[in-house]
DNA sequence: AAAGCTGATGAAATCGATTGCATGAGACCT
DNA sequence: AGGTCTCATGCAATCGATTTCATCAGCTTT
């Protein structure tokens, strides 16, 4: 009711219980060292003056602020949102708070720096390492080992804590889901090729066409950047090829998407004329027309994960070395852009 | 290098330019009050320490956090999470971090307490006022007036900051559209009924009907959730009518995504079969086969708006009395889902 | 009954930055 | 030259919670 007077601190809630300040500390952080009648008193105060904790206050104090950062190239990305759900649910259960940091494409690491380094937060998770996870490393290294856990497609540096899909054995079953159904003359179109590093989804493909000896022509080795857009363009490729596949493993969804736009805009059918596996298993892949056979990734498991990974290493309950690794298995989806070829 | 060690503080940087921690505090946030050449010894001192400002201990001086929350009642939305880029985006210019609250549905009003009454934020932004607007505003009001903005589809309470798209008056003009291709049987699938607001949605639909002297049926007023399988759901419906309208003006994308979806299952298309409109333009809006007719809302503009106007109520540079309003134009993209009916 | 132990509690320092008040040096005025 | 004013700066209190160390009451032990 009455509106902007300053919110009671411990101070109150002490003085409201003829106790201390310590004791009421004690009796919020550690309820055993205080015997039980006065922590009655205490929980009573506490519910009298509408007391609570400023956390500004705690985090000075302890060094900690309870909160983490979650940095990711493109929160507008369908696939990520699902994540950050998973991310501030289970970080949320912790009593931490999570901050969201959008990636400045100029500037790969200063972006972060601030957060850290102010103490804002307490760790960090890193999704789509495509910036330089060592160099974020040893930044962040400088300023007191702040833990960070990278969400990756691609195996990045051994020493890092890594949560990822199994992409590689994932995309040779997306490849033999195809073969199964009489599929031998089949295409892919690639995410972006990120530093040095394989690109798993790629070489599971590859090794996968391999192992049944099908043939790997160039003109079907496609790239795309994991946008629809891309899928759109790569189809505009594919509708000028004299000798087409007749089907297509596509390294995410949207690009899918992208894909099967342009193919009907031409006229062309999918799946009759060329079958179509995404990545992914975004929300929508369900309801596109046809609904689109993919690999689902655990999405939901890849942000309870990491997070829960990241916060016992905040609180040292997990030793830093070994790094924490995790590998979660894709499933796949079978729907309706995939179909035997029309011979 | 050396990793672990504790941040340099104030004291450091004050040591390190043989003046008292008062002056460097000045240097950094009234710069005009110090002399050019102690101003000078300090900048170097900073950079030869490394400070950066500890956040924890501004905050609790200066009882502001520089932070705001993001209250999502569900982030996996596609339609959400464009928005919360603007948000990190604008807020991020101002200084401020974000935190993101992703709604409990049990608890409506409670989840949010924590992030005030700890002075973790200074402010809100409240998309979707779905949950008790006017009793989280005395909630808020309790423990110091926190500041916050709506970003919602119906108007609610005049007192209330809030941003919004011009919904009633863009559906007219989707209906609009519908009846310029020659459609006379038009069907509606709206969002939810919350509480006792008007759907502006589905007024804006009636009243363009009405305006049109066009029959409003009850078979062809549907109701959906705004996600992908209440659009499916509703096709069953559509199937089964023995009169079906030519057109349909979906309240969202993702409806009108799931509705497609099940017309084509059932060997219908579109928009030879029935014309869809939906709402919002999502990203992938564009690459749906066909290509969606929509009514694009500036969903950067809502985000960027609202922070802005949280902002500058945060920091005092705008009065609460009036409540901020802005009302954002919507602006109809024709794609492929639309044409005149056949006959 | 004296000594030792345990467990609950309080006093006060501390985390790092900000800011009201005091001070002192120099500029300016008469 | 004496007095006033301004500007730059320092001292020290403060924000609210935590934690170390000391104290003291009430037991147990010999």
């Amino acid at each position: 009711m009455v509106a902007s007077r300053r919110p009671p601190t411990i101070q109150d809630v002490a003085r409201h219980a003829s106790v201390s300040t310590a004791t009421v500390s004690r009796a919020l952080s550690s309820p055993e060292r205080v015997s039980v009648r006065t922590r009655e008193r205490i929980d009573q105060a506490i519910a009298a003056t509408g007391y609570t904790l400023n956390q500004a206050a705690q985090s000075l104090r302890r060094q900690r602020a309870k909160t983490i950062v979650i940095a990711l190239p493109n929160v507008g990305n369908p696939f990520y949102s699902t994540i950050l759900d998973a991310v501030v649910m289970e970080a949320g259960e912790h009593g931490y708070g999570v901050l969201v940091a959008n990636r400045q494409p100029d500037d790969p690491i200063e972006w972060l720096r601030d957060y850290f380094f102010s103490s804002r937060a307490d760790g960090l998770v890193l999704f789509d390492a495509t910036l330089d996870a060592p160099a974020l490393q040893s930044q962040l290294a400088a300023h007191g080992d702040v833990p960070f856990v990278v969400v990756a497609d691609e195996v990045v540096e051994p020493f890092l804590n890594l949560v990822t899909s199994d992409n590689y054995d994932a995309s040779r079953r997306a490849v033999q889901h195809l073969v199964a159904l009489g599929h031998t003359k089949i295409g892919h179109l690639s995410g972006p090729q990120i530093g040095h590093y394989r690109n798993e989804r790629t070489a599971g493909f590859i090794d996968a066409m391999k192992a049944n000896d099908l043939k790997l022509c160039d003109d079907w080795l496609m790239r795309g950047n994991h946008v629809a857009s891309s899928g759109f363009a790569a189809a505009e490729n594919f509708l000028r090829m004299t000798n087409r596949p007749s089907a297509l493993f596509c390294a995410n969804d949207e690009m899918a998407l992208g894909f099967i736009s342009r193919v009907h805009q031409a006229g062309l059918t999918c799946p009759q004329d060329v079958s179509l596996v995404g990545f992914d298993d975004i929300s929508m892949a369900e309801f596109l027309s046809p609904p689109l056979t993919t690999m689902r990734q655990k999405r939901n498991e890849l942000g309870r994960l990491s997070t829960e990974a990241l916060i016992s290493l905040i609180e040292g309950r997990r030793k830093p070395q070994p790094p924490f690794r995790a590998t979660l298995r894709c499933e796949l989806v079978v729907r309706g852009s995939t179909a035997p070829p029309c011979s």
